[in-house]
DNA sequence: CATGAATGAGACTTCATTCAT
DNA sequence: AATGAATGAAGTCTCATTCAT
């Protein structure tokens, strides 16, 4: 049974993320800069004040976020992955990021953004997100060459534009927004020409 | 010779650009909501006012280096392309891109943060710099394919990937700086790999 | 033995001194305005709200230590005050005052800073403190100018000079800190010697 | 012939005298932490910006002051100093004091509460102000003695217990308030009264 | 035209006070 | 009676923009 010390943390916990939730939703919308405290209190449903009591200022919202909604969810992906075997792998793999990072670009993006300009966020990108994934893309690609699956290939270059091309493409999809002609099409195609051009490229044998 | 009235135009537009390059310096620099009017005119050799007399607003000087510094190349660089005929022109133009792109990456990505949260922007970066570049890859891809040079690939997805992944790989360069393991590798080489990597994919076949 | 009713007035009085200490203790330390309310609570151990429980607000936190430590202190002292008759009082008060003085300066003087800015607390002063003292000094000097012991000087200016001259020689003692080259100084000679200075000046006969 | 540079500086010192007059004003008015920027912008008739065109923040403010109104006038008055050579020395500089120190009460004791709670304010007043006022004062004070002219007392004491005689003597006068005896005493009898105390002391040969 | 001092709206943050538990 | 999370008014400071010189 919850005795008044747990429900009292459980609220707080709640609180927390309730109004980080909020700055996300915020930041993302108006970046930022642009976003206010104010603006952040409305969308929780708090007092300015209650934000203070729950965070020391409006940076700290932004590296809380990094931590919870980007570094967090990256460690706990990191820790999963392991080798997998077959091609199927790489579509299914990029089928997951694609789905989620579409749904979420509007979420995410903004936030890279915002590391390009903060060199403490910068570093945690890199070291905690970028650097990780980067290492497993790059030693699973190496095993596949060693194994002579994979064309020979300099694995930091080749991790880092596969990475990039999923990226890039988000950004891409929303700067052109519901004009892309690719706006409509299912994720599942998406995944699959992607995983085509990556595994065989565009130019027939 | 130069009238006074010309002598005068030539004044105007030296003031514009010289007013917009700072912009531009200072912008790429701070970011946009960072970037104070003061920093432009100091680093412009010019006091505030000045500015004004030349742009209406801060806004408006995002707005003139996004027309002048991309949007007006990109159109030139458009109306320059031909569709090229051997696969030596792929590798050429992402080396050119590559080199163009890592050395302005800290002046243009920050522009390209900035598009994303300004409407206008936005749209103007999705209809005169995206939607043409897309469109010109397209058409060469497509020619490609039916002259059966090309594998058969959704074209509108095969350029997105092609065009995010040069912008993606640039935006993960520029977060993981210096630490990064392709930090000091040279141009030519990043150009060949991620050309084999777009012609042939990595799997051996 | 003490009653229900008892243990709590005695309960009930024991908050309010421990509150109060804490609230002498904190506007000492930081200035009425800069300390805050749950600095006050922080010190007395106890939680915001049951300061306000105590007392209906920070201010009268602020009169009832001017009442508790500066006038009930005083108030007694007056009414104990007889006229002694002999030298050695005034360097034994002077002694008295001082010792207690250097070793409270810390605690008293930024409550009569605080003095000077509150209307309603300046009058308390003046009403319960000084005038009160100075006339009990007063009739001490007259009955001494009219016994002949005392030469003729204005009452009313004496006691405010002697007084003041207390006072500012711990102003001045708590500006200089230790760096002053009476900071060491023992009690007694500080008092010998002003006392000195009091009786019979600074000027040979 | 003011030339538009001469002409420039001269409106800059002009802004930042009257700022400051108007800070002095109303710090001392309503005391350093209760007094607002908007307050002093009120009072000086200029914009909230406007001041901090001419002074980085509130505390610049302040140290501003005491500089300004402070340490400068006595550094210059402490310059002037030269011992003077007959008693009717003595009850001058008293009266001059006084007089200055009456009139300016409500103007500088605030002043001196602030340099309390600050230690860099304090440190300022200690070294700039009153250390060299009470080394005069000794310097003065032990020529004296030599010349057999003054009783033997420890000059850091006796000077100490002067100088805070006429800052506590303004203490109790700002304190009582209109309602003190000596509060429309002219400052000459003040003067003469406290020069007799401190030459000959209250008790009869 | 160029200048830069003046402006004031608006941002972040603090903290006295309240009140449900 | 004690608690401390929630509140929002109010403070300090920034900066885009204006305009007299």
């Amino acid at each position: 049974m919850a005795s008044r010390e747990e429900r009292k943390e459980k609220i707080t916990r709640f609180r927390h993320e309730q109004i980080l939730a909020a700055a996300l939703d915020v930041f993302s919308r108006l970046g930022y800069d642009r976003a206010t405290v104010p603006d952040v209190a409305r969308e929780a449903g708090v007092a300015v004040g209650t934000i203070y009591n729950y965070y020391p200022g409006k940076r700290d919202l932004l590296v809380a976020i990094t931590d919870e909604y980007v570094i967090h969810p990256f460690t706990h992906l990191i820790s999963e992955s392991r080798t997998a075997d077959d091609f199927s792998y790489i579509t299914g793999l990029l089928e997951n990021r694609l789905t989620f990072g579409l749904e979420g670009v509007n979420r995410f993006l903004p936030l890279l953004s915002e590391a390009q300009r903060d060199p403490e966020l910068r570093r945690s990108y890199a070291e905690k997100v970028v650097r990780p994934v980067m290492d497993i893309m790059g030693r699973y690609a190496t095993s596949k060459m060693k194994e002579g699956t994979f064309r020979d290939i300099d694995p930091s270059i080749v991790t880092r534009a596969i990475g990039g091309m999923v990226i890039g493409f988000m950004l891409l999809y929303r700067i052109e927004g519901e004009e892309s002609p690719v706006h409509k099409t299912d994720r599942k195609k998406l995944a699959t020409e992607m995983a085509k051009l990556i595994l065989d490229g565009i130019r027939k044998v």
